[in-house]
DNA sequence: TTCAGTACATACCTGCAAGTAAGTATTCAG
DNA sequence: CTGAATACTTACTTGCAGGTATGTACTGAA
């Protein structure tokens, strides 16, 4: 029997990996391969990658379509379910975003990669 | 030079401990003595409570009062700071007891604990 | 003079998430 | 019949968050 306290660790079991919430932010936009995920996320590796998805999937965020074709071709979405996540993973980004800007005010030597939009 | 891709990385860092989120919650209805955290948070030993509280006390999300009495006494306070991550603390627990009760009916066996409220 | 209460620190250990590197399967193009 | 492209496995290693156990400092009560 699994227990959990509060709801947030059940949240943070499914959006808490490493690169969870990058592959979701990347899966909002649009439908993508395994390799486009890939290159979009430079310094994951494939066999984490995988991983990350195949949970992802088991959890019901994320959905899998592989083609019959050769070469493979794989592609992953956002479930249904997986869309209720997006004000999670909205606020988190914000909340975050604005602590990185007082912590650069502060002198702190961090950066923000790419423009996130908002 | 760190860098982030995402807001959430950061927020991720702040809030994604173990236990983390789970003082914050407790923090959240009122200043707290140490032992007091201690006993209702069973299972966490008191050097991990300890670093866990001075980590959200650099990165600005809770307070400490110290007071110069025998015995000790010390307190800890959410700051104006920490009290902005309420928001997101919500919506997590929302989202992740809603995402128990699914499981659950789908027969995991699974439980949580308490009841939060809402 | 020993113990209880409080809030730590310090040293050491462990488990698991993540990283590295190499192998598998399939088909078509040349 | 070799190599490229794609999407994986599998085996091994590593780092570090978290756990365990014990020590320290201070004072008043018995």
């Amino acid at each position: 029997m699994k227990k959990y306290r509060l709801g947030i660790e059940a949240t943070l079991e499914i959006l808490g990996g490493k690169w969870k919430a990058l592959i979701i932010c990347l899966l909002m936009s649009g439908t993508k391969r395994t390799g486009e995920l890939q290159r979009l996320i430079p310094g994951i590796s494939q066999k984490v990658l995988v991983q990350q998805l195949r949970e992802l999937e088991r959890d019901g965020v994320v959905g899998r379509h592989e083609y019959s074709e050769m070469p493979p071709k794989v592609e992953y979405y956002m479930t249904e379910y997986g869309v209720t996540a997006n004000k999670i993973i909205d606020i988190m980004c914000s909340w975050g975003r604005d602590n990185i800007k007082i912590r650069q005010q502060q002198g702190e030597d961090i950066e923000l990669l790419g423009k996130e939009q908002k």
